[in-house]
RNA sequence: GCCGUGGUGGUGGAAUGGUAUACACGGAGGUCUCAAAAACCUCUGGGCAAUUAGCCUGUGUGGGUUCGACUCCCACCCACGGCACCA
């Protein structure tokens, strides 16, 4: 008997399969394609951490699966190697960003294949080569030339331990409602800066519209949804002498309960009144101190406060009535207007500011049932003249259509998601390929549906700046390099801009290019894209739900748009994956010291234990600590398979031997078809625990479960299966991961004899023994003169007998 | 507050409306051993009872549907996740 040695057996096949490439995903093959994809990592680290792991260890079980039952399987991997994780690497390891990312890409891609994860290496890609981000930038020109990307100067995150601007997406809400960066959790505070921004609100209908044509999770759906933030309503135009204005509302059923009107601090028209109001230097006064207020207690005021512009009236239309005007600061400029009306009486809001400045209210919609106000849901419209009496929500519609018959407003639709603040102020990303001009304009360093220009112009290479730390006054590092800046363009002096894309950039189409990874010509082959779009499974991070998935949605439908990509979607099915915890239970971090590091896994008990270890915790989306036992326990389980090979035999297997086979080949064909990787692996115990103290194994029987154990675990099941089959050199053909996956028959996974419960009255009180598939007649007989349920009959007839076949029996009386 | 997901032994978790707790971890006892580890075997939801049986109870709480409910319906409680002065 040989012991296992997972560490010379995984070194051998490792370099065996990365080789020959045997994962190898062939375009326009005649089996039917699958493309599964996990998010690709970012490199910034010694190798692959165990959330990786937790990541890819079960869509490379599904895709090895999938290959062995005739699919023509595409996994890849590859690098997000730009952007903030890489840089701060390099910063703490004192080393380059171009130089480190690439010895770690080296360190990550031996990490994957130590793992043995079935990736096709002639698809990788990496974000930071040249020969990728040329064409990050060239969709960016084509963004650009849409005019969906737009140089703006505006408020933006700003956080000072990163020293870089965040999107709003990259900015989350502690418990106490301060604002933190996603990163790090640190604070940030809004500044004025110029950036370029991404109209990615021009795609909210389409983004949620797509979700209807795509097979996510409710929780992810509603995740995107909830984030573009659609509100359907009216903009209703309003009027105060000269002055005219519109304001958003979803509840135009509430417009006779108009008591006033407000207008956010920024607001532009506020100079206009400004001329007209009484108190003038109040106003002024209100509008310095809100705006000089920081973030912070913006954020976390509780109190709403405002002045009232005094002197100034504004005429609600249909109903004439004349209503004070407010400067408020719970009116948010970016949303709507920037101006809301003030329904006191069914908007808890518009309430609380009313009764802080004692304004009239005045009740619109009586509810069914009596309730304190406001009151916001539907009810019966009074005090509206001849609408009284009407129910609210058939209201809301009516009077929009009398407001648009008279032209005072219009149906309207607003989205709570912002433009993608797309520039980053950092060294290491792709550089962004515009010039400015010295009369202010702007132009791209060539014209994106020009090939000649595209190939003279692009990849623009960022510069290798010694200095590439980030500037203390948030410019771009680029600055210091004033050769780079200054160029020409058609003959005219430019300066390049500086800012370069942030983290997201490459991601957001990075599945699109492992479909021709190679194509110097063009992004990529539309055939080739038609063959393989859409992604049949995604695997993620739920972290990445409002980020990366979405903004790489919104790329999609813009290349969809520009009949660029075949699809109007880009991923067909997505599920979110959970996280490893440390053994305590908490999130792991180098200060907590419960790191698990897979690699010092990967060295004790080898990589199958450790796959099969995470495959087993439980469902692919939950949250679980580490548990050291369980590893043992399933390194165990992979020598215990190893030594049966020592005891197979040419005798026929037992019946008994045969059914628990069937039984757990059906089970596991089925289980892993639904991903239920855990259950799969408690099925291969229950195999193993009923034959491992057999004398002798069929042989036939032992290797078709190493072809359906060899998903699980790739390494020993190629040795076995190699071994047994006394295959003297190594040829790809004969690979235990391209042979065809076993056929369960049906008959054997049956029982002859079945032991059936007996239910009286839905309670077990007994059970017997049955021939399978007996009659009814026969059972209920047997049943019925049962001494055990004689006794609960007590000589009367049952009033009822449910035979549910070879399952159970139950007995009412 | 709104939206979503979930609540099963000491723990991770299994269960097309059909014997709740498969599989594993942990625990208890045993075999082997001078001893320990490893390995193997038995037991392991709670309670009553106990040679054997047997009985009661039990999937967050309270109702309902059903011969039968972890599963379906209604109400509530709790945990986690997303959004949030979004008009």
């Amino acid at each position: 008997m040989t012991p296992y040695d997972h560490k010379k057996i995984e070194e051998k096949w490792k370099s065996h399969w990365t080789e020959d490439n045997i994962y190898e995903a062939v375009d326009f093959s005649d089996k039917p394609k699958k493309y599964i994809l996990a998010e690709l990592p970012y490199p910034s680290g010694s190798a692959l951490h165990i959330g990786h792991v937790m990541r890819y260890t079960l869509p490379d079980v599904y895709s090895r699966y999938l290959r062995m039952n005739g699919y023509n399987v595409m996994f890849p991997m590859g690098w997000d190697s730009f952007g903030l994780p890489g840089e701060h690497f390099a910063i703490q390891e004192g080393k380059h960003p171009s130089k480190l990312i690439d010895e770690t890409v080296e360190y990550y891609r031996e990490s994957v294949q130590r793992m043995g994860y079935g990736v096709d290496w002639n698809r990788e890609i990496k974000t930071t080569d040249p020969k990728y981000y040329k064409w990050t930038q060239w969709l960016f020109l084509k963004l650009f030339k849409e005019g969906l990307a737009e140089y703006r100067k505006m408020p933006v995150w700003w956080c000072d331990e990163l020293k870089s601007v965040l999107a709003d997406e990259e900015v989350v809400n502690t418990k106490d409602g301060i604002k933190v960066s996603e990163k790090g959790n640190y604070p940030v505070e809004r500044k004025m800066f110029s950036q370029w921004v991404l109209k990615i609100p021009q795609y909210a209908e389409k983004l949620i519209q797509g979700l209807n044509e795509v097979d996510f999770p409710d929780s992810i759906r509603n995740a995107q949804i909830n984030w573009i933030g659609k509100s359907e309503g009216v903009a209703i135009k309003f009027k105060s002498d000269d002055i005219d204005f519109e304001v958003f509302t979803t509840r135009p059923d509430t417009l006779y309960g108009i008591t006033f009107m407000a207008f956010a601090p920024e607001h532009p028209l506020i100079i206009k009144f400004l001329e007209k109001t009484e108190n003038k230097d109040e106003v002024k006064k209100y509008i310095q101190k809100t705006m000089n207020k920081s973030d912070l207690e913006r954020q976390t005021l509780k109190e709403k406060t405002g002045v009232e512009l005094k002197g100034i009236e504004v005429e609600v239309p249909l109903t004439g009535k004349k209503v004070p005007v407010f400067i408020a600061d719970y009116v948010i400029m970016d949303y709507g207007t920037g101006i809301l009306m003030g329904v006191p009486a069914h908007d808890t809001r518009d309430f609380e500011f009313a009764d802080k400045f004692d304004l009239e209210v005045i009740k619109v919609i009586e509810p069914a049932i009596k309730q304190d106000m406001p009151f916001v849901d539907e009810g019966t419209v009074i005090n509206s003249g001849d609408y009284n009496g009407m129910n609210s929500k058939d209201f809301a519609k009516k009077i929009t259509e009398d407001l648009e018959k008279q032209g005072l407003g219009k149906p309207d639709v607003q989205y709570n998601i912002r433009d993608w603040v797309f520039s980053r102020q950092r060294y290491w990303g792709e550089p962004i390929p515009l010039v400015h001009l010295e009369d202010g304009s702007i132009k791209p360093i060539c014209d994106p549906d020009n090939p000649k220009e595209v190939e003279t112009y692009l990849p623009l290479n960022l510069p290798v700046l010694e200095d590439y730390t980030p500037t203390e006054d948030g410019s771009s590092p680029l600055e210091r390099d004033q050769s780079w800046i200054n160029t020409k363009i058609d003959g005219k002096e430019a300066k390049r801009e500086t800012s370069t894309m942030p983290t997201w950039a490459g991601s957001c189409w990075y599945y699109i290019r492992y479909i021709d990874a190679k194509n110097d010509k063009e992004f990529a082959d539309f055939e080739k894209l038609k063959y393989w779009l859409p992604v049949d499974k995604y695997f993620g991070g739920a972290e990445h739900t409002t980020m990366h998935l979405l903004y790489s949605r919104f790329w999609h439908k813009f290349l969809y748009d520009q009949k660029l990509v075949p699809t109007p979607e880009p991923y067909q099915w997505r599920l979110n994956g959970g996280l490893m915890l440390g053994v305590d239970g908490k999130k792991m971090s180098k200060s907590r010291g419960n790191v698990v590091e897979p690699m010092e896994v990967v060295d004790e008990y080898g990589a199958d234990a450790l796959r099969m270890t995470v495959l087993f915790l439980g469902p692919y989306e939950d949250v679980y600590p580490w548990n050291p036992r369980s590893i043992t326990a399933l390194s165990k389980l992979i020598s215990t398979v190893y030594s049966l090979k020592d005891k197979i035999s040419e005798a026929p297997a037992t019946p008994e031997a045969q059914k628990v086979f069937h039984k757990m080949l059906k089970n596991v064909t089925g289980m892993i078809k639904n991903l239920k990787m855990n259950t799969c692996v408690s099925e291969f115990m229950i195999f193993l625990n009923s034959i491992k103290s057999e004398k002798e194994i069929n042989k036939d029987m032992y290797l078709n479960f190493i072809k359906v154990l060899a998903p699980f675990a790739p390494f020993m099941c190629e040795e076995v299966w190699q071994e047994l089959n006394e295959f003297k050199n190594w040829d790809k053909e004969n690979s235990v991961h391209i042979q065809e996956w076993p056929k369960f028959n049906e008959k054997l996974t049956k029982d002859d004899v079945i032991i059936l419960p007996i239910q009286v009255n839905g309670k077990v009180r007994s059970e017997i023994e049955i021939k399978a598939d007996e009659s009814e007649e026969k059972v209920k007989e047997m049943v019925l003169s049962d001494e055990k349920i004689q006794k609960y009959l007590d000589g009367k007839n049952p009033k009822q007998v449910i035979y549910v076949k070879n399952r159970i029996i139950n007995i009412v009386t």
